[in-house]
DNA sequence: GAATAGAATGTAAACGCTTACATTTTAGGC
DNA sequence: GCCTAAAATGTAAGCGTTTACATTCTATTC
């Protein structure tokens, strides 16, 4: 591979200009860049990127760590975030969490021994005090996806779960229904208790008293949806509408009101949240609320250009909005 | 950030000897290795990544490309190199074709010039010549996912997609349909030919004759899928089978038959392609043929294994196969 | 206790860039 | 033509590792 010395030599110009035209940093005679261009091109020279990170420090790439790679989820959010990316010349090094604490922390470990100029961090299992202390101890800045820690708000990025869960219950109460059931995500996320507050918000301002054996705690997987669906027909309370607290469980929910031929939306009533990309194949096709992950994942790429980079003219928003997104799974319930 | 020689002054030993711990090559007592690794504790240490890519000319990142990050289908796929590749260190670096040729060029490109020690590719625009050329004019060793090409075979990683294709068709003959319409993918894929080929052996193979109007070129997506179906409806040629090259079309074929109130598999059976992870929530659950992308990332991982890195008591599968995933919608026929 | 092989450690030259600073060239004003 | 400031280019010192080679220990053998 040639190298910036051999540039050098055929354009019989020094190091430095070579340098120079590469990053066209400083001046040089547009005669200069015409030859050692064409140096570049003749010799078919690529920088050594090791070198060029060596000598700036820079290594122009970003960490990201997402849970999982597979999945109807991430995917989106790191397509967001690469275009993005690319598109300024920067690559991204993509790792997961692994499913837990360990995983995640050896992940950003990992990520930052490879010399990351910035990390964008999509985590399940760290807590929020490990991240602060991070952002302390590290000079490698980062983002956090889908968490808002107020000690280093300026680094989140989140969705407002409080509201989302308040619209999709408050669609659902406003087509009438009133005994209505909740599959939550786990308790420890912070998306899960959030959108259950403003499910609970809303059924307060409807007047409609929140049952708790009409509640079930998922695990925001399809067997979680089997789970809660299963258990709340047994514990024999009626209820006309079951709201999930994301798409998979309601996919779950689906199912097993299908196998007991409960007609959705006729006898039970079904809604989602994420609006992930198959929701549109359910038969009836999925209510549900948006999530704008690609959003995010574009705002965090953003994020990182306008910090780390010094890119202008970007504004950053912190704070998502879901919407509502009313397809057929959820029906008015026929007055008493 | 320490250096490796602010360690090396710590533990009163030359820098060569910290080196040595860190890679443990040469010989280092196991005092000093102590002494070396508790000043490494000490001080926080982390070696410098660019650094040591300058030095051994090596940066231990794979570039992978795929034609998209969304969808569900290349999360498998990656979800299965990153979690092998990880494990052994190494990391990986996406990025996409952005579903066009130059992009898919540009893509190798960016990789090449990050200093990727190897490349796994999964691409659909690039033809064949362009890799065995870049296979002659790049020392940078690579594996192509999805194609078999007979100049650079031991680089290919494929499905047998003529069988996939032949299994599928198979299945819907066993179960009585003689006509069987299908919806192919864009012929100017290779997987689209061969499943399209493995369709006409099973019909010959059955003495059915190949009928061209019971015949869609689709695109791999729920669209063709859509357009398909209602062109297939159109012609007025009755059938009992539709066959679909994959899944999102399927999904698409299934969507129109809804819509038309045809029952699925009562009157129209529906075989789809590649068992992507949703395809349980379609109802009835699709009858499709297991691609085993999972295994076949994992499987490129452990080719860059052992080709770059050297590891050995790893056996290169080349050609996987397909296998059938018999579920609901498709019917036996009942016979005339 | 001297000789010697092998183990342990050290020395110093790369690796291919960036960049502060120094030097030369150029153009404009008189 | 000469002076000067600005533009263009060059020089050389890092950046933090790895590694071939040289040197110094250590333990064994006779």
């Amino acid at each position: 591979m040639a190298t910036i010395y051999e540039v050098s030599k055929r354009a019989g110009v020094s190091l430095a200009t070579v340098s120079r035209v590469m990053n066209d940093s400083g001046k040089v005679s547009p005669l200069t860049r015409k030859r050692v261009e064409d140096a570049m091109k003749e010799l078919g020279y690529r920088p050594n990127s090791a070198a060029q990170s060596l000598a700036s420090n820079r290594s122009n790439s970003i960490g990201v760590i997402v849970p999982v790679l597979y999945g109807p989820f991430y995917g989106e959010m790191l397509s967001a975030i690469e275009t993005e990316l690319r598109a300024a010349g920067k690559h991204v090094v993509i790792t997961t969490g692994d499913a837990e604490e360990a995983g995640e922390k050896n992940g950003i470990e990992f990520l930052l021994s490879k010399g990351c100029d910035a990390l964008i961090l999509r985590l399940d299992w760290i807590g929020n005090e490990y991240l602060v202390d991070l952002a302390r101890r590290d000079e490698t800045p980062f983002v956090v996806l889908d968490r808002q820690i107020p000690e280093i708000e300026d680094r989140c990025l989140y969705l407002d779960n409080e509201l989302g869960g308040y619209i999709a219950t408050r669609s659902v109460l406003e087509r009438g229904h009133r005994a209505i059931a909740y599959i939550s995500g786990p308790l420890w996320k912070d998306d899960a208790t959030s959108r259950l507050a403003g499910h609970r918000r809303a059924l307060e301002e409807f007047g409609v008293e929140y049952d708790p054996s009409l509640f079930y705690e998922g695990n925001f997987e399809e067997s979680g949806g089997n789970r809660g669906m299963e258990h709340l027909l047994q514990v024999g309370r009626s209820f006309s509408a079951v709201i999930c607290a994301n798409d998979e469980m309601a996919a779950g929910a689906f199912g097993v009101a299908r196998e007991r031929d409960i007609l959705i939306p006729d006898e039970i009533s079904i809604m989602g949240f994420d609006n992930v990309f198959f929701t549109p194949y359910f038969r009836p096709r999925l209510s549900t609320v948006q999530n704008p992950v690609r959003e995010m994942g574009e705002m965090a790429a953003r994020w990182v250009l306008k910090e780390v980079y010094g890119a202008t003219d970007i504004e950053i928003r912190h704070r998502f909005e879901p919407t509502l997104v009313p397809r057929s799974s959820v029906a008015a319930k026929p007055g008493p």
